[in-house]
DNA sequence: ACATGGTTTAACCATATGGTTAATTAAATA
DNA sequence: TATTTAATTAACCATATGGTTAAACCATGT
């Protein structure tokens, strides 16, 4: 492969990604895409097959990121949970932070075709007894069934994508619009999120 | 307006509701809603001016919806805080559990033109100052600045809607794809979830 | 200079889609 | 019953859209 054809190739994926996540698969155009990477639609599909298959390419990227890498930490006994609760939250707050189209773009395309989602489980390196074993370890330290641990994770999970998710929303109702405050706000939520949850395990069974 | 009248304007915003909420603006297509309804697509340009007008009105609909009724809870001095969690955390995981698609299909469209949701809230008879007043109130009988009452209000509602809004994704990855275990999981999540912010609560300043 | 290979484009095509129109049927009213 | 009004449909239309094709372009090797 060429240096022209590898920057061609990332030329197009760029702009594929930038519309296909601000738009979705169904709101996209191809003519958008070609424009924004400044090509004839035809390359599109000279590179890529089509729509389709351009779109799985990026849907695969942005799915690798949004799973967080948290099995190696949660089944790791000789950090206190407190240190994984806040690395987790740090870490995926920030990923959110610098991707701020990721979780909707994300829970956007995943309620169209769900059937397909393992293959990019799969493809992703994403491996489900693995992170079956990740939440039974952190249940573990913590005193939790497996069930119980599996409700923890997602509330933890929930807390931090949440905002991003619903921002346009809760910008509008709660923020008066403002996007600086609205970013300081998320910033804010690394630690408060993590001490919120922190506190919430401390209290149990009292 | 006659009976027949009210009957095809229901039978098309039924049709409409199902087809939109399923597959957004951008998927959905009038011949769906008008085969879905039984009715001939000229039908729907008849009783609703088009397409946009049409989704509007669904997306009112369930921005109504979508919006819990909490300020009057919220701002009531009489009711403990642990009530008011309790009841909010369940009233608002049962409206999901009712309408299991709710949650994704706002989360969704708000992302296309973020700019007119304001006009919704006002339709809905959303109040911004008053919806800030609830907080404040909760905020004044949790000792919390206004600040800190938004990032909590913003907690519950993130632990309710997550499990809903990202469930093709969770029930593939930690639930084996069962659609029965998982509903439990969500009932469950009625008094998980008020537990959990209650025992944050509680150990604050520790 | 010329041939060869991959790369890029303009022009085109088939189809899908939202929307319109004019005609038909059903209902209400005089 | 005759006439007007509302509801419904079939047939169209203009356009947008994903995709194709054949020609042009360009770098490299001979």
């Amino acid at each position: 492969m060429t240096e022209q054809q590898k920057d061609t190739e990332q030329l197009i994926l760029n702009a594929a990604r930038k519309v296909f996540i601000e738009k979705g698969l169904d709101g996209a155009r191809m003519q958008e895409i070609a424009d924004e990477a400044g090509i004839n639609k035809s390359l599109l599909h000279y590179y890529f097959r089509g729509k389709e298959k351009l779109f799985e390419m990026i849907f695969q990227e942005e799915i690798g990121k949004f799973f967080p890498q948290m099995v190696t930490l949660m089944a790791s006994p000789e950090v206190s949970f407190e240190d994984k609760i806040r690395t987790f939250v740090g870490n995926y707050i920030s990923v959110f932070i610098k991707n701020p189209f990721l979780a909707p773009f994300i829970l956007k395309e995943i309620h169209r075709n769900p059937e397909n989602i393992r293959q990019y489980f799969i493809r992703a390196g994403i491996n489900v007894e693995h992170v079956k074993f990740g939440i039974g370890m952190l249940g573990q330290q913590l005193n939790m069934s497996f069930e119980e641990a599996r409700h923890f994770i997602i509330n933890m999970i929930s807390l931090c994508i949440f905002p991003f998710a619903g921002r346009p929303l809760i910008e509008k109702l709660l923020f008066q619009e403002d996007k600086a405050i609205y970013e300081q706000f998320l910033e804010e939520r690394k630690k408060m999120v993590a001490e919120f949850i922190i506190n919430a395990l401390k209290n149990r069974n009292i």
